[in-house]
RNA sequence: GCCCUCAUCGUCUAGCCAGGUCAGGACACUGCCCUUUCACGGCGGCAACAGGGGUUCGAAUCCCCUUGAGGGCACCA
């Protein structure tokens, strides 16, 4: 029954791709997919001052990190001017598009005055009503010109698919330029040429293109082009609900990678960001993100981008990870941090996954392994400092801690089952819970108060480890 | 300044379109339980219909005003 759905996403690549930017790409995604669309890509470079062509890699690695695919392009508006030029060409030739000649200089004066008198900027038309031999002769003085549409009068009324019934009067609307003195068009022109000569069905992008709708309908009609089905998206607001910026938080979606991120978390995340699948799920896999997408389902109200809800929901992802994905996505992180290489790993793969699962539930972020398992790696640990006057007080202490290591290096194995016995036998012996040695010796061994559990730890660590640290920490005891 | 949009717990939101539920869920915060600690998990708690007018037997839901927030007013996109 669904026509042939095409949407796109076409950023600008004067920056990397930021968390609102993703978000709109993957709306666009989720409804293409539900509907068995093509997601087109295209850069809207036509800015050539502004634009770099650097950032284009960026942000499309920042798409394929997400597992946003498109089917077609990416295209570059650069290289379509021709296009453009025709469909200029077009609106001038029938009187619905006019030669400007006004520099930025006069213009700036105008804007100023327009502010002055208590209102909106609208271009006075100076330059429509100049006389044929006035634009004769400042052509032929050279004078850069660019070239405006002609806002008819009346209103443009066009329905939203999250907005509803919308319209716009254009008397607030000046005639704004389509192609600038330099012959590059201006967004507004490429975008309403190129969505047509894509075939794309739905515009679907953020609220700040929310008064862009009239300029480009009244472009579409001028054109005879159909119009596509609009659909104006919240914005995504930082937590003091201002425009989110590089200022309040981190706003490129590789901040996110390189933060530790899961893709699928950060997908998850940005998804219920403006939409919710209206029954109470939230962590949801991206087939079902995908067929409980629905455009009228998105909510109308701008949201602040919660990090630590983030934070959550990837923990949820990181738990659910399976082992092998888990090992495969973390041992890298600890051989960059240095706190092993490529070769250790390789050669002791089994224990250092071993710790890896150790951590799994109790991580945010991957990124957060290097300093949870630092003191498997390194035995010049700092002795937490609360927890050395804790569990570090007196000679009793390093007397427990003594008689711990000559049961471990008597013990003939060291298994879990072992590790327990002798610490609870310790505990009995000594007529005290086995919260008295175990704080004590988790310290000893990892420096921490927190961690897996102690059983699980000094069995990960081994007999040679666990007794070196047991030692170490002794000594610290006696000389303190 | 002018125009436009939006408005449910601190945050993300369900409910609104087709008025009638103790206004539901999640994050955060927090109490208890589990546990050798932390985390996880389980069971609780705190916490919202921005304000004011209407319409109606009845309004979070419909209408108006105010307030607040956001967006736009470029030869940026």
């Amino acid at each position: 029954m669904t026509e042939n759905i095409r949407v796109r996403f076409a950023p600008s690549p004067t920056g990397y791709l930021h968390v609102g930017g993703a978000r709109t790409a993957l709306f666009n995604w989720l409804y293409c997919r539900k509907h068995d669309g093509k997601f087109i890509l295209r850069i809207e470079d036509t800015d050539l001052v502004r634009s770099e062509e650097r950032m284009v890699g960026q942000i499309l690695d920042s798409m394929k990190w997400l597992g946003l695919d498109w089917d077609e392009g990416p295209f570059y508006q650069s290289e379509r001017f021709s296009l453009y030029d025709a469909a200029v060409d077009k609106l001038l030739s029938e009187g619905k598009a006019y030669h400007c000649f006004c520099d930025a200089e006069k213009l700036k004066v105008m804007r100023e005055e327009a502010r002055k008198k208590g209102g909106a900027f609208r271009y006075d038309r100076r330059c429509l009503h100049l006389s044929d031999e006035e634009k004769q002769r400042l052509t032929e003085e050279g004078v850069p010109k660019a070239v405006r549409f002609l806002v008819p009068e009346g209103e443009t009324a066009v329905s939203d698919a999250v907005h509803g019934d919308v319209s716009f009067n254009h008397k607030e609307i000046g005639d704004f330029v389509i192609k600038k003195a330099d012959g590059s068009p201006t967004y507004q022109l490429a975008v309403v040429v190129d969505d047509h000569d894509m075939a794309i069905t739905h515009v679907i992008r953020g609220d700040d293109h929310y008064n862009n709708i009239p300029k480009q309908v009244m472009i579409y009609k001028a054109l005879g082009y159909e119009l596509p089905i609009f659909a104006h998206i919240p914005l995504i607001l930082a937590p003091d609900r201002s425009k989110l910026s590089k200022r309040n938080a981190a706003v490129a979606v590789s901040d996110y990678e390189e933060a530790g991120f899961m893709p699928e978390a950060v997908r998850n995340f940005l998804a219920l960001l403006g939409w919710s699948p209206g029954d109470n799920r939230e962590i949801m896999t991206l087939d079902e993100l995908v067929e409980a997408f629905d455009l009228p389902a998105i909510n109308k109200a701008n949201a602040v981008f919660d990090v630590k809800k983030l934070e959550w929901m990837n923990n949820e992802y990181v738990k659910l990870l399976p082992k092998e994905d888990l090992f495969a996505r973390v041992k890298p992180i600890l051989i960059a941090s240095g706190l092993t290489d490529e070769d250790f790993v390789a050669n002791n793969a089994a224990w250092v996954e071993k710790i890896i699962l150790l951590l799994q539930e109790r991580v945010r972020k991957l990124t957060d392994y290097p300093e949870a398992v630092n003191y498997f790696f390194n035995m010049d640990f700092d002795y937490d400092e609360k927890g050395v006057r804790k569990q570090f007080k007196g000679p009793e202490t390093a007397h427990m801690l003594a008689q711990l290591v000559a049961r471990f290096e008597a013990a003939d194995d060291f298994s879990l089952e072992t590790i327990e016995t002798i610490i609870r036998e310790l505990a009995e012996g000594l007529d005290v819970g086995a919260g008295k040695i175990i704080h004590p010796a988790r310290l000893a061994c990892s420096g921490l108060t927190v961690g897996p559990s102690l059983f699980h730890l000094v069995e990960a660590l081994g007999k040679e480890r666990t007794i070196a640290r047991l030692k170490r920490a002794i000594e610290y005891i006696k000389a303190s």
